[in-house]
RNA sequence: GCCUGGGUGGUGGAAUAGGUAGACACAAGGGACUUAAAAUCCCUUGGAGCUCAGCUCCGUGCGAGUUCGAUUCUCGCCCCAGGCACCA
């Protein structure tokens, strides 16, 4: 044994042993208790960043450590391997997306093995494998024929950098969520995925998912953003079909003195026609259009509109209410018309002071006497209250007149109580090429024709060349595009779109449980087993992106028979990111560290327990190199400890006994105790391995303090031996390699890793004395040492009796006495 | 504006059920070993004050409250980060 600690003599060695044992390969084994542990997968960029580090160093840790506790623990590894940058990349390169990611995955794998990250290689796959996003294309034939895979014409999200569609979820503040470049408006014909069929369940369920953050589940109820509300209809003037508005203050219903569209309603072009204003209107729409796509970032832009020419009826007070296009009125939302209240809507009346429009208060606070004159408002009064001259409704809280009035149009057929939703369909089509091609054929005669099962998979070609222009080289590939319609054999084309990567990460876990399986996607009995995922461990970043996508698609699957689950993450680590100088690392700033220089300078378990011992998982990490270089000074004290007591400790057994010892020796069997018992509980119930580290280092003092004062009797030898043997269990989780190593140095033939995780023992954490700090009126004023377990009363009197508090409370009257057992005593004077 | 987190020494952080605020580490200062350096080991380290072996007061963003006792619970505010947003 090495008198210094070199962890290149130790890393690769055992990293290459476990590999050799095939100690991290799993089965589903019914007899065993299961735990299916996930981080998510990387995209082959390149190289893994510190992020990544981070990430799988914390699931590791729990991996090894519920191996030791004695699951049968499922831990593996793939790759979220289609996607954009290699095509840009390609093309920068001039070398094929297929190349460059597989080379990518190579060079990353290589780097996640010197980490010694315990997964289960066995059942890695990529998601650009043919063998991979075959069953993709068949679950998207099964959404179509179910009618959950559908292509529709929308206002689509265009990235223009990226010559893609982007879904909603994938535009971040009006900009693309991968090139940061602003978003268009386009009206397309897109596949989508009718994710608001399950927008209920969706909905549900994140009040029935105790293990995960409460900020994630917000984000997702925020995202699907249901409100509850009336639809009300309002007959034109000029008879017709009427404008339909969805509402959530039909209680303000008589205060409906105009009405207000959206510029891309389809009324607008119908009233244009006939109205007098039409050039005004055609001019202001496409001046409104423009505004929107260049600037979406709301309250900069002033609040304008145009009247029609037009009127519609007030279906309570029949009144006529003048219709106008306004710019703040988004198409999307509810039905892209809105009744204007401009007493009780700060929009409304803004834009009612701005044309002169009638403003008609029909709401007043609870506690008011008489009606506030219209005339004297300087802001809307946008709160619930009583109603006032609202015909037979006047008198009425805003929340029963909602319902009444709701109801008495209902009666009429004028409207309804209804619900709203924020989440739009899940669009899926990416104009690109590195994707899963959708299983689609265009026939002149048969029109939009599916794939038969039996002709899968549509194979993305790889003999193609990237154009230059960064386009997809999909609809220019003769080979691919052309084809025979399955259902007339004449000639017909393919869809050129490829799937949303996010599609592919919406079900790679449950792969995972049966990477093998050539007969179908899925091998139920080996998913029943494994899945759902026990805890699964990611960034925040994909709170709503990839967490709700996967939510979808596995409630799609059950319903397809596949899972028999209904949510697919039973618990949610979301860590924080990693920072350096109070920023994320990125290129630009210089401030990118980079793990393979870390572990070329300090070894993979120094990079691992910096990490881990730098913040609690859920916060950000302040990248240090001191604090690094403290990890690794840590390392070489324990790998000292054992190396220059070496003989000592191999010449013993470790204790076993029940603390018969002289006081030193049983203060370090204690001490022994509690950092099995603080460190076990420290990552099973908190996953705070920071402290579970403070602890560790703790007992480690404590054993140089031992080692310092004792001589080397048998019992001390024993006692060291149990309390060195405890140390490297309970970081083996953390430090795998030196844990081995120390662990087999020690004599041990079995790997540290097959041990059974330690047990503390209650009667070893027992004190004779007990420390009790006693207060007077709730100020610390003295410490007593107590026989532990002492009674109450007998607590009081030795408190009481203690010369510093007699100082204290003098000659005063002690007015109460509140004693906690083995705590405190609080003497109030 | 709404919804989530968060605010503790010079720094990262600890205090898990309302009960010793600052564990553990980093940095800094002092010392030991050494011809010297590195490495290692030991000591000091929230602030202010005093009659300085010790003791007192203050101190967890700010202000109230509940309590014998509040970093912890309640109410009101300030600041920081993230998410959503002319959402009707």
């Amino acid at each position: 044994m090495d008198a210094k600690y070199f962890p290149k003599n130790i890393e690769k060695k055992w990293q290459d042993h476990w590999h050799r044992e095939r100690l991290f390969e799993t089965r589903a084994d019914p007899a065993l208790k299961k735990f299916y542990l996930l981080e998510m997968f990387p995209y082959p960029s390149g190289r893994i960043h510190m992020g990544h580090v981070r990430n799988y160093t914390i699931g590791d840790v729990v991996a090894r450590f519920l191996r030791m506790q004695g699951y049968n623990v499922l831990h593996p590894m793939g790759w979220d391997a289609f996607g954009m940058p290699a095509e840009n990349a390609a093309i920068k390169a001039k070398t094929h997306p297929a190349k460059w990611t597989y080379d990518n995955i190579d060079y990353m794998r290589g780097q996640l093995q010197k980490l010694g990250f315990s997964y289960d290689w066995s059942r890695e796959f990529a998601t650009c494998d043919v063998s991979y996003y075959r069953w993709e294309q068949l679950f998207f034939l099964k959404m179509y024929e179910r009618g959950l895979a559908y292509k529709g014409s929308a206002y689509v999200n265009w990235c223009g950098t990226c010559q893609t569609v982007l879904a909603n979820e994938q535009v971040e503040g009006g900009a693309c969520w991968r090139c940061d470049q602003p978003v268009v408006q386009k009206e397309m014909e897109q596949w989508f995925f009718k994710i608001t069929a399950y927008v209920e369940e969706l909905l549900d369920y994140t009040f029935k998912l105790p293990g995960w953050p409460e900020r994630v589940l917000a984000m997702q109820q925020n995202w699907i953003g249901k409100s509850l509300g009336s639809e009300i209809i309002f007959p034109m003037e000029s008879g017709g079909a009427g404008i339909k508005v969805f509402t959530t203050r039909a209680d303000t219903l008589f205060g409906a003195t105009f009405m207000s569209l959206a510029p891309e309603h389809p009324l607008v072009a119908e009233i244009c026609r006939t109205a007098v204003q039409r050039d005004a209107i055609e001019a202001f729409v496409e001046r409104a259009k423009q505004a929107q796509r260049s600037d979406r970032t709301a309250d900069l832009l002033e609040k304008e509109g145009v009247f029609t020419g037009s009127y519609c009826i007030n279906p309570m007070t029949q009144e006529k209410m003048p219709i106008y296009v306004a710019n703040f009125v988004v198409m999307e939302y509810g039905t892209g018309a809105v009744m204007a209240v401009p007493a009780h809507d700060q929009r409304d009346f803004e834009f009612a002071r701005k044309y002169g429009l009638p403003i008609k208060v029909v709401i007043k606070p609870e506690d008011l006497t008489g009606i506030p004159p219209a005339e004297s408002l300087t802001e809307a009064y946008e709160e619930d209250g009583v109603l006032v001259d609202s015909g037979t409704f006047s008198g009425m809280t805003s929340a029963r007149a909602r319902e009444a009035i709701t109801a008495a149009l209902a009666g009429r057929e004028q409207g309804r109580q209804t619900v709203q939703y924020r989440l739009r369909d899940w669009g899926i089509s990416r104009q690109r090429y590195w994707g899963a091609p959708i299983p689609i054929i265009y026939c002149d005669q048969c029109g939009t024709v599916p794939v038969p099962e039996a002709d899968l998979p549509v194979v993305l070609p790889t003999d193609v060349a990237m154009l230059p222009n960064g386009a997809s080289p999909l609809p220019v590939c003769e080979a691919f595009n052309r084809t025979v319609c399955p259902q007339c054999a004449g000639p017909a084309r393919r869809e050129t779109d490829t799937m949303d990567t996010f599609v592919e990460s919406s079900w790679y876990f449950a792969r995972f449980a049966c990477a093998d399986y050539t007969a179908g996607p899925l091998d139920k009995e080996r998913v029943d087993y494994w899945l759902p995922v026990d805890q699964y461990i990611g960034g925040i970043e994909h709170a709503v992106l990839h967490l709700l996508y996967s939510r979808f698609f596995v409630k799609v699957l059950r319903d397809m028979g596949y899972v028999d689950m209904d949510e697919p993450f039973l618990n949610l680590l979301t860590q924080g990111m990693v920072i350096k100088d109070g920023a994320k690392m990125s290129k630009s700033k210089g401030n990118v560290v980079d793990p393979d220089e870390m572990i070329e300078a300090y070894g993979a378990d120094t990079v691992r327990l910096f990490c881990l011992f730098a913040s609690p998982p859920e916060r950000d990490l302040d990248w240090s190199e001191q604090g690094v270089e403290g990890s690794f000074r840590f390392l070489a004290r324990v790998w000292r400890m054992v190396a220059e007591n070496l003989d000592h400790l191999r010449a013993a057994p470790a204790y076993a006994g029940n603390g018969d010892l002289p006081a030193d020796l049983l203060e370090l069997h204690r001490k022994t105790h509690q950092t099995i018992k603080k460190v076990t509980e420290d990552i099973r119930d908190r996953f705070h391995f920071n402290t579970a580290i403070a602890a560790v280092m703790e007992l480690v003092n404590q054993i140089y303090q031992t080692l310092e004062n004792n001589g080397k009797s048998g019992e001390s030898r024993r006692v060291l031996r149990k309390a060195v043997e405890t140390v490297i269990l309970c970081i083996s989780p953390m430090v795998p390699h030196i844990a081995e190593e120390l662990w087999r140095c020690l004599g041990h033939q079995e790997s540290v890793m097959k041990m059974p995780w330690p047990a503390w023992s209650e009667q070893a954490l027992k004190t004779e004395e007990t420390l009790i700090v006693v207060q007077v009126n709730g100020k610390l004023r003295s410490r007593i040492t107590v026989p532990s377990g002492a009674t109450e009363e007998a607590l009081r009197r030795a408190a009481v009796d203690d010369g510093k508090i007699q100082d204290f409370i003098g000659g005063k009257k002690v007015k109460k006495v509140v004693v906690v057992p083995n705590k405190l005593v609080n003497i109030v004077v």
